[in-house]
DNA sequence: CATGCAATGATAAAATATTAACATTGAGGA
DNA sequence: TCCTCAATGTTAATATTTTATCATTGCATG
């Protein structure tokens, strides 16, 4: 019976998942054998494992497979970031905040200061991972059915615990501001989580990038004025009078 | 106005957490600038980015800072491997599998054949973001508290969610399986989530790898009768005959 | 206890990645 | 316009990783 190497290599892809890439010299180390036997270990681990540099990974980590940087989020990334610092500015110590689904809002979830104490509710899986990993934040997860393309938990029965949750501090995406349109984003079944987040909680926020003025999406989730405060990297000179007009407040995050 | 490097910056740390490492060159590619420059900006991109072999990838990605493989996971990755890999050849295509957390289960989520029609309920993160990889499959989360020692979302609402499902196999975890003490776990949050699901099937799986065989921990949550089937890499010889005067059957997988 | 064979280790050659040094470009100020 | 300097590109040297090859180990079988 020679499977050393199959269980060497279940030690290693088990090691590697939970704790992340680590030296071939390192792995070598620890499981006592040359590195020449690690690689071929690897070899033989064909698809789950890989070599990058003298490094070993998991291969799902080194899935990039897209070439082209066209993505609206990738275009917009420093302006994401700088709307998303600024919401996380405003957090406070206690503060209960809502974190919505989308491009801009895991720029919030990043930027929260670490030492406070929160508890932050969400509806996806990327901000969930995010904010996880502060131990001393406790996160609550609306569950329900996943949406891939958002990454997102929806299902009836969460939004009953919104109710029993008491927010401090909303912050709501929008994929469109629009004057006459008001607030849109592109998935319908967000929009039941917005709605019902936007009535649970009098401190609202809706974080955007400047490109977003204007914008219109298919799905309609409040007009203009339930914004509470807009926040953004920057708004453009036409927007600013619609938005004093409509009795909202603005936040501009350094780009 | 020299500030093209921060915003190439920006760009590639929201491309890289989004799609995972690429290459230097593909990087250079799609910023349309050479290598060297891709380098000095990851240079003074201090401490978000770095290169391991020619790969760009963010820092976190890299965090393994311990040398040691001696966590009980790793000691058995091989065992509780086999044991999952048993445990997903039994599901079969439109099945509704629900799979608890634990350091066994994962194995079986990795594990289950890609090419079905699948619907997965979970209630832990580690399961959530292996599950959800795969398009084809309906996933479904438990939310609620995050614990995160165990990685698991908990609440009462979620229960009775398990209550609207139909699930067709569930394969449930436990740290001590004992002839008298019957199923235990070392979380009494856990206990709440298996007793509903044992009650929610009759077509059950207790998975464990052969470490736990006369195990007692804190957390009772079922008599051995109840536990159905088991899965494990191995029996000890003298639990053969106690599970089998328990009326229960036993699978094992190739270690 | 000798034989065969998978598993492993060691070494050197080939391929790649990194660094350092110097050349070029282009924006902003005199 | 010319000058300066940061940003970038190019090239060659240096270092590292990968691959290929062969020698060695040690278990299993007859």
């Amino acid at each position: 019976m020679f499977d050393r190497r199959r269980k060497r290599v279940d030690t290693l892809v088990s090691f590697l998942e939970q704790r992340g890439p680590i030296h071939l010299k390192q792995a070598a180390d620890m499981l006592d054998v040359s590195e020449m036997t690690v690689r071929r270990d690897i070899a033989e681990a064909k698809g789950s494992l890989a070599f990058y540099g003298g490094y070993i990974a998991p291969v799902k980590d080194f899935g990039a497979t897209s070439y082209a940087m066209n993505t609206e989020e990738d275009r917009n990334a420093s302006k994401k970031a700088a709307a998303g610092r600024k919401a996380a500015s405003l957090v406070e110590n206690g503060d209960t905040v809502f974190i919505d689904c989308g491009t801009t809002t895991p720029h919030i979830a990043k930027a929260l200061p670490e030492d406070l104490e929160l508890t932050v509710v969400c509806y996806s899986l990327n901000i969930a991972n995010i904010v996880c990993k502060n131990e001393r934040w406790r996160v609550i997860m609306l569950g329900g059915i996943f949406y891939p393309n958002t990454q997102v938990f929806k299902g009836a029965y969460s939004l009953s615990l919104l109710g029993q949750v008491a927010i401090t501090k909303a912050f709501v995406s929008a994929g469109g501001v629009h004057e006459k349109r008001g607030l849109t984003c592109s998935n319908f079944y967000e929009v039941e989580v917005k709605q019902a987040v936007l009535r649970a909680t009098d401190s609202r926020f809706v974080v955007v990038d400047s490109s977003k003025f204007s914008l219109v999406k298919p799905a309609f989730f409040a007009p203009l004025a339930e914004a509470g405060t807009i926040i953004a990297d920057a708004v453009p000179e036409d927007y600013a009078r619609v938005i004093e007009s409509a009795g909202l407040s603005v936040l501009l995050g350094a780009d």
